[in-house]
DNA sequence: AGTGTAGTGATACAAAATATCAAAAAGATT
DNA sequence: AATCTTTTTGATATTTTGTATCACTACACT
């Protein structure tokens, strides 16, 4: 059972409807390689000859990032851009060349939090941890460009 | 030596001139306990009778924040704001309550990620970290009203 | 098939950010 | 202190991004 299916089950289990532009943009979002906004979302399935409305694009992102079946990560340019996810606490690696993103479970920071929430006197209640660096791929290009 | 005579050489060092405006703005943002945006700022200055070109800001947010004079962090609301830091490695706490943010450094993160990296091939060049919660101040005005 | 309601999208609107470019002002030079 | 060179500024226009409205559509359920 793939994303687009989990999705689809947890959204009708939520009471919501599964409408075409629902559907169609579940499927248009899994092409994407790299973390993309809602306007490129937009302006990439105009060009695809998909016709979905500019508001239920935003609407249908901004439900799915709700259900966490998407996160917002920093792109390398600076900005925020989506990237689907499985609900839970997950973190990213985010590639400053080409804007591969790989997501990682097993956080230890809670306790790396601990000591110093409890000097400071603050109470923790989540936190965003993000890396970036160079993936895989884009090290071995690199090296044979060299 | 505070945070303005520290920023006035550092712009100074690099070549940038020292211009009304710049030392306005300067002088404004230490007024903030909590992250602000551009926008903000430019109300701001508008209201205190500052006058300062709305480009000009941005600009001027711009350029510290590249230098890392300026940080930014999310706000309990969910966007951007600035706060004013200091070059380094450095990560914040942000109140939800308040909004209020304290920076820490010393940072044992890098470690943690070692080795996540080694296993996934991806070569780690830098993180973001920030942690939500609750500040010693908002806990103690919670408490007495319950 | 009929019904109630969540969902859609055209449009208008608001907010946030950038581009342009003549004029102003820093700082160097004399 | 007057001049010159170059950065910086800010009014304005424009673009981009995001939200509000609301009549209409079509999904889900009987
Ligand atoms: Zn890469
Ligand atoms: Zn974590
Ligand atoms: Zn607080
Ligand atoms: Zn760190």
């Amino acid at each position: 059972m793939g994303w687009t299916e989990r999705v689809v089950a947890h959204l009708a289990d939520e009471g919501h409807r599964l409408t075409g532009p629902r559907r169609a943009i579940l499927d248009y979002i899994l092409r994407y390689s790299v973390p993309f906004t809602s306007e490129e979302l937009i302006a990439d399935l105009q060009k695809a000859g998909v016709h979905v409305g500019r508001a239920t694009v935003y609407r249908t992102l901004e439900l799915l990032h709700n259900y966490q079946w998407l996160s917002l990560v920093h792109r390398p340019e600076g900005e925020h851009g989506y990237v689907v996810a499985e609900p839970g606490h997950q973190h990213h690696l985010v590639c400053r060349r080409c804007g591969m993103v790989t997501a990682f479970q097993g956080c230890e920071i809670e306790s790396l939090l601990g000591g110093l929430a409890e000097r400071l006197n603050f109470r923790i209640e989540g936190h965003w941890l993000e890396a970036f660096g160079v993936c895989r791929g884009c090290q071995r290009a690199n090296n044979e460009r060299v």
